[in-house]
DNA sequence: CGCTGCTTTGACTGTGATCAAGGCCTGTGG
DNA sequence: CCACAGGCCTTGATCACAGTCAAAGCAGCG
């Protein structure tokens, strides 16, 4: 992951969240930059915080620049789901752009840096570049697809098969980031962030993992994942990745106004070592 | 619901979907005509028919006239996960404005009236038309915002309640739609239809529907639901509407470019009878 | 050290799945 | 008009996956 620094923006900013709009939507230079600018600062969240609460509204949208983060939705009685899993390079609250409360809460993982995006400053952009807008609506997509996923995943699939299922995508994701290194990627979440998310009991996950374990297919310990056995991970998950439309990059920039005929024909798609 | 003849439209067609759009995003009079005559047909999709195949690679969007269908996931094992219903004005796949290959399919629940838009008029449209594209992406963000709700409905609550919820669901849309009737709406949905969407057995949502008739909550005979105490169902279903977005309506036309600054406080909330 | 938060284990329970059969309604064809 | 078939709903019996409760081990950390 270079990070060459930025000359336009206020801070020694970290461009994965560029890198991940440019391969929705190629954007021009100056889209590019006009971006950059608009990004207005940064903060620190410390783990286990809120970045984003429930019912609060905020006017500006919120982008993870470093460390893991989640949206969840508390229900009355206390339990948790956990309806997404961010990582640098995604934004928290793009739904902002159209409503004003939010209706999730987005937490910090471990410990975040996130940088702001005045909603105004980027509806000015949208109104006025299309290609961004394009770009920014593709992230809402893709997010609405990993949604999907994980209707279908909690809703029909086995306590086993969904982990599998979503350790799989959390490691496509990663390596789409430059997060993974030899099929290896720091992962701080909890046995219970896992239980919420997949709507299981804590319990429940811990025997699972062990399983996971036993049967070789992953490693899991002090908050790192390995997978040994990807093949079989994948098939234990049902795992198919084409939902997360990564392809295998940056679309020619001669070609940068034919978004509406793209080839049909697939793109290469990155194959996971 | 209204069904004045469009002039400029090929087909004696229906305006839901301007209506629901325009709820999102005021658009002018050109902008609505636009839109009306970007729609090229339509066609008739019988009860349990594929309306969109999981794999093709549409050329046009289509969008929902009349009738019920749903948005649906197979697995290899056979079993199925509804993802969503789809009601008159809904589109089916605005996602193909993004990607090319559909990664779900989209099925008539009962017989279906069909329109479509070719991707690449919608395309144009969007270029030169910063708010119909805010309209259409509202759409995918209202989408979203379902996705989270049933992921905590099926992640995190038991049968009975996950049964309120969505019934609760279903009758504000139809509301919304026009297509509820003093608490009551034609709901041509199975019981197995009802379990692949809540990821339940069929069986088990026999029984709850059962305890949901002998609560007294509902009733629910020959494809019709009558909600008969709306408070014990909302509250069964701990359902809470805000996050459908639907508010009481038509953001005085003064104001169409100022969706900057839309009012923070909330808009009044049309009340369920 | 002794917290505190996370993981692990065991025993028990229960929600909801599975299997199987029968009933009912509607549409169809003899 | 009746017989039949195919969906769909309903019921009962049994089973298992996963939840709950409780307690103990194990870090990391101030």
């Amino acid at each position: 992951m270079e990070t060459k620094p930025l000359i336009h923006s206020p801070f020694e900013g970290d461009q994965s969240f560029i890198r991940k709009l440019a391969r929705f939507a190629p954007l021009t230079p100056t889209e590019t930059r006009l971006l950059q600018n608009a990004v207005v600062g940064q903060r620190e969240v410390t783990a286990r915080h809120d970045i984003l609460s429930e019912g609060s509204s905020p006017t500006e949208i919120s982008l993870i620049v470093k460390g893991y983060a989640c949206r969840y939705l508390l229900l009355s009685d206390g339990r948790r789901q956990i309806t997404a899993f961010l990582i640098p390079g995604d934004f928290c609250n793009l739904r902002a752009l159209h409503t004003d409360r939010m209706d999730f809460g987005v937490a910090a993982i471990d410990c975040c840096r996130v940088a702001r995006v005045p909603r105004q400053k980027l509806c000015e952009l949208i109104e006025k570049h299309p290609h961004i807008a394009l770009a920014l609506w593709r992230d809402t997509i893709i997010d609405a697809a990993i949604y999907h996923q994980w209707l279908t995943n909690i809703g029909r699939r086995s306590a086993y098969a969904r982990i599998a299922h979503l350790l799989c995508e959390v490691c496509w994701r990663f390596q789409a980031a430059g997060l993974l290194r030899q099929h290896s990627c720091e992962l701080p979440v909890t046995q219970t962030d896992l239980a919420d998310a997949m709507g299981l009991s804590t319990v429940h996950v811990n025997r699972m993992l062990q399983k996971l374990r036993a049967d070789g297919l992953i490693r899991f310990q002090s908050r790192s994942l390995c997978v040994l056995d990807w093949p079989r991970l994948q098939a234990a998950g049902e795992f198919e990745p084409s939902y997360l439309q990564l392809h295998a990059e940056q679309t020619p920039r001669g070609r940068r106004d034919a978004f509406l005929d793209r080839s049909r024909d697939d793109k290469e798609i990155i194959a996971l070592p």
